[in-house]
DNA sequence: GCAGGTTTATCATGAATCTGAATATTCTTT
DNA sequence: AAAGAATATTCAGATTCATGATAAACCTGC
């Protein structure tokens, strides 16, 4: 693994006290050790460093550039490992504090964050969401570094180490303004409205362009958009129907900002996927908030 | 510190190296012990952690639950020790292929990030730069936790293990089209004029809004706008003035997509800051970052 | 600058662990 | 069911680290 074979681990600990408590002795002390195990083990340690790491000063023991430099991401892994020992066995929604964090795009965070944090906090009001968006980074190297927990997406590219679930392939719905009622809407000739298209991604944009191409719809569309935001606004105003992907059209409906049309579209051949490093794969946290997530956002039929 | 005086750090090495090989031997080899000594150290683990730990099976040795979920941890922590122990005592841009992480705002994305990226990239071309945002985070839990080297912008809460410098005030400045020439632009009369104001973030409002009422001027914003994105394009297309963060009008200036007037409007009482925490300190890594920082965005007269 | 007191480093002895080899045990595989 | 292979256990000798006492170094106050 590694070449901490040369470097007795237990001798990072008394660093790290040497360092907060600024002396030898009390650091011993805290240690549960002698005053001279105590400078020994520190004599060891200065000699495997090859740094004096601390000198005497009016302060007491004073941490030299390179202590200085070393000891706070060393306190960072000691206390991961403390914690990674020391963590419940079991995850308890009930008290857990934990911090979850995901990885949505754009597009993830309108189709994915609102019930998801809506299930999360009514199942455990203590846990935190937290959704990263790291732009210059690929999501590979975030899920391997742990700045997420999971991903949730159009996911391309998978690394060796993640796993995924295959949560849907999405599909486009055509929407209608609020104000129409169901009824109105089974009239509606779709080859004789304006419509708005709104691809979120560009990975999304071919597959979407050739359904509705498939459909003869090509020439309808009057608007073609990036972003969901405004689109509630552009429904009630002007009186336009819009194709938008599915989960996004029945969260729109659902909040009675929009009135589904019957006609489904093909589903898209983009899979939208749940991925996650092997890391986490054993965390009792991390399976519950994958079985939360599949649980509302996975389609039965691919359930297994 | 912690419980971790109960366990001999050494021997989570030893647990990962055996979950790693399956092999109590293989470990033992790994590690440069014998076979005996390797089972007798994992006998220990096994007491103290009160598990089996491994049990024997088709593939060797296999790992129990409790192996499985923590050896993902610990073996990030051990790395990161490792790192710790063996990172450049010196920054070396010219071959760092450090990735650095900055909390910018979305504000804070239009300002720093494309002249950060510039300055950077030339001054160290194997770094990369991610920014974080972590909408339910606060920039507290996201310095101390390591999810970014620095933060910048109108911060106003500072944590206790924080440190600051400050960059600037920001100032307000008037903006006119391209096409307007410098002396064109000096006939302007403000007063007489249709006015854009762009207040990106809700903590600047109250502070530009006085500033324009006590120049007589709020009678002539017709349009307010919280974002940056269209700016460029609307003021090549209708004919007005806009009034913007200094920082962002002289970006513009730059690039030749608007032209400054010469009136500049008090500076706001919004202190710009760099934010970061303790433990990056003495990071010779973050050190460089942040005079780089310092350097590009620092007004002269609050250096010292 | 010197004495006093505190803290750190050094030195022998003793406890714990590792090595090497040999053996018992346990599980997989044929 | 038996062979094969790996892990667990045992023992003497060697190494390493901790202990308790001592010596050296350092900060503080005069």
């Amino acid at each position: 693994m590694i070449n901490l074979r040369r470097i007795d681990l237990n001798l990072l600990s008394l660093l790290i006290t040497v360092h907060d408590t600024g002396s030898v002795s009390a650091a011993g002390q805290a240690l549960g050790l002698s005053q001279p195990a105590t400078s020994n083990a520190l004599g060891r340690l200065r000699l495997a460093l090859n740094d004096k790491l601390f000198v005497r000063g009016p302060g007491g023991m004073e941490p030299t550039a390179l202590t200085a430099r070393i000891v706070p991401e060393i306190r960072l892994h000691l206390e991961g490992l403390s914690d990674a020992l020391t963590l419940p066995t079991v995850f308890d929604p009930n008290t857990s504090q934990r911090v979850f964090r995901t990885a949505l795009s754009g597009l993830g965070e309108q189709i994915f964050l609102a019930p998801l944090a809506e299930r999360v906090f009514s199942l455990a009001p203590g846990v935190r969401l937290s959704n990263v968006s790291s732009p210059f980074d690929d999501l590979n190297r975030t899920l391997t570094q742990r700045h997420a927990d999971v991903a949730l997406g159009l996911l391309p590219q998978q690394g060796r180490h993640l796993r995924q679930t295959h949560l849907f392939n999405e599909d486009y719905r055509v929407i209608a303004p609020p104000s129409l009622t169901q009824e109105q809407v089974a009239t509606l000739d779709l080859k004789r409205s304006r419509l708005i298209l709104v691809v979120p991604s560009a990975t999304f944009a071919d597959d979407i362009e050739q359904v509705v191409a498939e459909h003869g719809l090509a020439d309808n569309i009057y608007l073609r958009m990036r972003h969901f935001g405004v689109l509630p606004e552009l429904l009630s105003t002007i009186d336009t129907l819009a194709i938008v992907p599915g989960q996004f059209a029945r969260r729109l409906a659902a909040a009675n900002q929009a009135t589904l049309l019957d006609i489904v579209l093909p589903r898209g051949r983009q899979k939208v996927l749940m991925v996650w490093h092997v890391n986490s794969d054993a965390d009792p946290a991390c399976i519950w908030l994958r079985e939360v997530i599949c649980d509302l956002f996975q389609d039965p039929e691919l359930r297994g």
